[in-house]
DNA sequence: GTCTATAATTTGATAGAC
DNA sequence: GTCTATCAAATTATAGAC
């Protein structure tokens, strides 16, 4: 993966995160960084094929940065994800790649609708296991709907204290 | 309002509940009924106007569902919220109409995004003061939060068993 | 209220030269 | 790896007849 297709998936990833999979064209990426929307294809061979490997690498990032926060107990891993997310939003406003797109679910085709599920059983997954316990599964559902949910409000309130009020109160 | 707007207002709520504001157009939705696309710009002049007319009605409508409901104490508001977008999934396997256009935030018209902030508000004020206490606030944000992205795990899941797990233990 | 016709723009994608 | 050139299709929107 050379620099130019880093920097497309950069862009990309922001436009997503404002606006959704409509909310980028190869055209407009090409343009931001000076070349030819040709070019791009050169890179990634379609929108989908792009769109997946950006909701791919934002996943991977997200799983390993949280896996980076200390698990002690399952405070710490609900106050890991919240703070990763947050800190997300409040670097740009904008909220969490996966979360635009799973509302987004009828619009993607199958690759890019697998790459989003897959992100949501990850995080489960992870949350479940260091929560631990019998309603762990429950539990880990619930942090990541008020998590996905707290930052869609923050976005149509323009303001991340929407964020704050909806999960100041996680368990 | 005459028939045939409020037909051309139902699909155009349908496709936007299933992928967002660039998931129908005016082609689309005339083919759909049976006219042309310049006939739908007789009843609402831009897509963007329309969009907002749908979200108005989906908000009032909603409003109006959740009202009916009885009021007792704060479970049965969070339960009547809960049970009215449950119903709405269970129904055609679609999320929240402002849900959708929320995460899409970046890509509205000032006008749309209005109307969408609107809903939200209008929820949390209900919400708030039907919960009442000293962290009514807060609450109505954590029950927003959590329905608005159980819905939106359920999507990507495919399967409402994921909202139900979200939203079991809510309060 | 719906139609035909069309304008103006954007989009995703391809072929082939350099 | 990037370019020029181009295509085919879709999209939003308008003018004006019926």
């Amino acid at each position: 993966m050379n620099m130019t297709a880093q920097r497309l998936m950069d862009l990309a990833e922001d436009h997503i995160r404002d606006s959704g999979y409509g909310g980028f064209s190869f055209r407009d990426l090409a343009a931001e960084i000076g070349i030819k929307s040709a070019s791009v294809h050169h890179h990634f061979p379609t929108k989908a094929t792009m769109a997946a490997a950006v909701a791919r690498r934002y996943g991977d990032r997200f799983l390993a940065s949280v896996a980076r926060q200390s698990n002690e107990n399952p405070e710490d891993a609900i106050a890991a994800y919240r703070s990763a997310f947050r800190a997300a939003f409040d670097r740009d406003g904008r909220m969490c790649l996966c979360g635009v797109l799973g509302a987004e679910a009828g619009a993607l085709t199958p690759e890019v609708a697998d790459v989003i599920l897959s992100f949501f059983c990850r995080c489960i997954e992870d949350l479940s296991q260091r929560i631990g316990g019998p309603r762990a599964k429950a539990r880990a559902f619930h942090v990541m709907a008020t998590l996905e949910g707290g930052m869609m409000l923050a976005r149509a309130y323009g303001n991340i204290e929407a964020f704050d009020l909806a999960a100041a109160d996680l368990v």
